[in-house]
DNA sequence: GACTTTGGTGACGAATTGTTACTAATTCGC
DNA sequence: GCGAATTAGTAACAATTCGTCACCAAAGTC
């Protein structure tokens, strides 16, 4: 083998039937919900992601607004990698290779058409093998990168109140945080500013509205972590 | 657009010409290198990654695997997704879709074939383009994971000394460490054990071997970061 | 045996984080 | 009107983590 010469095969030889499948992320009453699409006749699983084929010169990112757009009625404002699936549980379309890809959608956005809906992520019906493994890597992922990337800001309207973006967070994250620890934590991070805008919700104090705004900071060279998840 | 009816395309109809591109990383004399296999006769550049169209019914990794043991001799430990990427910066292969794959290889493995060279990764020949951006997201990739998955370990033999594991850290997040902090932080995480050989390595103390032995430890749950990578 | 080099750890002050407790501004019930 | 309830926002203290310095240990070099 180690003598074999490097004669890789040409792609025009193999072609691959490939599925962009989209995992519709929303905050649907106080749960993170995900968008489902009906499946046709003789699909063995009434409900699916939506997906397709990304058409010939489109990036990974249109097809996935695209399909989105198409179940949704609204395009989704930002899109996350979830990574690629070539393993041999059954595609709805039997893609050989699915690309998983998460759409955001703010929780004041109210799109959904005839045939979709939303359902909460931990209370999923049966899906494709495929799919059900693309929701939850897309789950983990989501969880994993809460902090990295601006993912809780896309949830939610342009403007919005700080329990908000907590509540937000704390639905990312699956656990309850501290009040007085986030803020002062969003504070150091300089990722919003506030809005000379109030609202009242109906009871208890108004909350001032804040937006996503993030400015450069100096670099916080914190040392390794060593933050394994073994789950 | 909205009332379209959902016909979704029939995998059949459309197939992509799909390429798994391998970013074999190993630290080769005090840098993270990157393996780059010989292009033949008509290609604008001396240098690609190595690649391959995966085979029917083959997993992503599975391939990335049979790729690098092509151009390594021997085959690499652990597999990373890098993401996917359609954009129409030019493949050697002319491929729609490219998957990238980081594979780690030891420092101790001494692989490599006539066809297939080390490089500095911040020290790369040209390389066709859509390659460049898969290997700078490589990197990317794998500093922002140093600390939540196993990356540093599967670069060193299946034993090392801490200052060698300190050193692959550094090198991978691209500064200096504190000799305390570290194995501080290492001790409090329970990763690794100590094994009952020590190295002199000529001058100097000899120093204890260490094995990767994750185990279970208590939840750390800490508080949310804002780690935003804003570049 | 003194000097150099690399390994390894204790300890202290600084910074960060978890928590409690308080003040502020609104609605609700009476 | 007015106290209770509810939600927002913050100060301040305690606990923990982190960066750093200082030092000791064990080897080779001269």
């Amino acid at each position: 083998m180690r003598d074999r010469p490097l004669a890789l095969t040409k792609p025009a030889a193999r072609r691959t039937a490939l599925a962009v499948d989209v995992v519709v992320l929303s905050p649907r009453s106080d749960t993170l919900a995900v968008l489902l699409s009906r499946a046709g006749g003789a699909a063995r699983e009434r409900w699916s992601l939506p997906w397709d084929t990304p058409r010939p010169g489109e990036g990974l990112e249109d097809a996935a607004a695209r399909v989105a757009t198409t179940v949704l009625g609204v395009t989704p404002v930002f899109f996350e990698q979830i990574g690629a699936l070539a393993d041999a549980r059954r595609h709805p379309g039997d893609a050989d290779v699915s690309i998983g890809i998460a759409a955001l959608v703010p929780s004041d956005v109210h799109g959904g058409t005839r045939d979709a809906e939303w359902f909460p992520l931990d209370d999923l019906p049966a899906l494709p093998p495929r799919h059900r493994t693309v929701v939850d890597r897309a789950a983990s992922v989501v969880r994993q990168r809460v902090d990295q990337s601006p993912l809780a800001f896309r949830l939610l309207p342009s403007t919005f109140t700080l329990s908000h973006l907590q509540s937000v967070y704390e639905l990312l994250l699956g656990r309850r945080l501290h009040k007085a620890s986030f803020r002062r934590a969003l504070q150091a991070s300089y990722l919003v500013e506030p809005t000379d805008e109030w609202r009242g919700e109906g009871r208890g104090r108004p909350a001032q509205l804040f937006r996503y705004a993030p400015r450069k900071r100096r670099g916080v060279r914190r040392g390794v972590r060593f933050d394994l998840f073994m789950d």
